[in-house]
DNA sequence: AATTATAGTGAACGGAAGGTCACCTGTCAA
DNA sequence: TTGACAGGTGACCTTCCGTTCACTATAATT
């Protein structure tokens, strides 16, 4: 069929790896899903580790081009209301986004059999979106947009709570309103406390 | 040889179930950690199945007990200082106690794949800690400690990043000396934004 | 003393899993 | 025209898994 065949594998992995889990997920039903035969598959990729690892190897590169390199920080918001709708395109995007979704689930479920998923979940759900808001919220400080407070701790402290609104929409989909809801309200309130003026 | 065998399956699954999660575990290794033979599990529940649900009956039992009920909230601080030492005990017992942290870890790694599993999740991600510290915070503006603010989302505010640092030592616990360092310093800084003095 | 319930054993079963292999087929370079 | 090769197929292999079952040893009940 087509040269993409090794492509459209490794997003059926991400697929069913993020509902069913590693284990939970079997080369069969893969390959069917694909419209393949199972040993098919071997064609592309030597094991089922193989798809694992170079999903993994995709997810490490996909996060550091994204989110490791300084070009892609995204700019310090002008104003406390530009925090807020920044925020919500964030999560917006975050929540949505079908492969971002399932990227977290993934190594949600994988973090505690395998060491990069383990180290690229802590990224992903914890010092990466800190690190990023501690950049932001420092210029916001210089800006005379926050009173001065420890940067990375306020970054902490914002990004925590929206991740585990996050993490909410991903166990609970249906809440995704209500959770949007409440990241806006918790913004507000943010800005309310740590706002200049 | 006893009669705890029943108990004592429970908690060899709880171990491996957290280990491994629910797909990954097999009865011969389950029965073998036990000291008894594969088939022998079977004359103490029907399946592995019965066993999962047994567990998660255990676990949303012991949940309802120890954090559904009045009688058990924790007594509102005296002092800002007593906040903070407040939130040190507790997080020391839910990083250290064992059984704690496998539950966490189940449910963690089965929260897509089981219902009951999903909703103790959020409960005891999110939810439950919320609601205890919303009636914390709550006395504590009533005493005057705390500036008036709305309780629900400062407890929000308050439990999340500490959520955040719990999932943090599961995941790696070498860093829990880290962790727990700064979950001290989070909650120093959050009474120097919201304390009354 | 006889009976029965309980807890455990070990062999076996059916099926599902990951993986291999010989073979087929269309594409394209020599 | 041929031949090499990439991509796909279907049969098959081995291993592992959950589960069943006939059987045994022991302790409690009658």
């Amino acid at each position: 069929m087509a040269k993409d065949t090794k492509e459209r594998i490794l997003m059926a992995a991400l697929e069913m790896f993020s509902k069913k889990g590693y284990e939970g997920t079997n080369i069969r039903e893969l390959s069917a899903s694909l419209g393949l035969v199972k040993s098919g598959i071997y064609k592309h990729y030597e094991s089922k580790e193989a798809i694992w690892n170079a999903l993994l190897d995709r997810m490490i590169a996909y996060y550091g081009e994204r989110f490791g390199s300084a070009e892609h920080l995204p700019p310090v918001p002008d104003s406390l209301e530009d925090l807020v709708s920044m925020t919500m395109r964030m999560v917006h995007l975050t929540i949505h986004d079908e492969q971002i979704v399932m990227t977290r689930k993934v190594l949600t479920l994988e973090q505690y059999r395998d060491e990069r998923a383990r180290d690229l979940a802590t990224k992903h759900f914890l010092t990466g979106l800190t690190e990023m808001f501690t950049h932001i919220f420092s210029g916001m400080m210089d800006k005379g947009l926050l009173k001065k407070d420890d940067p990375a701790m306020l970054a902490f402290a914002y990004t925590s709570p929206i991740s585990a609104l996050i993490h909410l929409c991903d166990r609970e989909p249906e809440k995704t309103e209500e959770a949007t809801a409440k990241v806006e309200a918790f913004s507000r309130h943010f800005i309310s406390i740590y706002g200049e003026e």
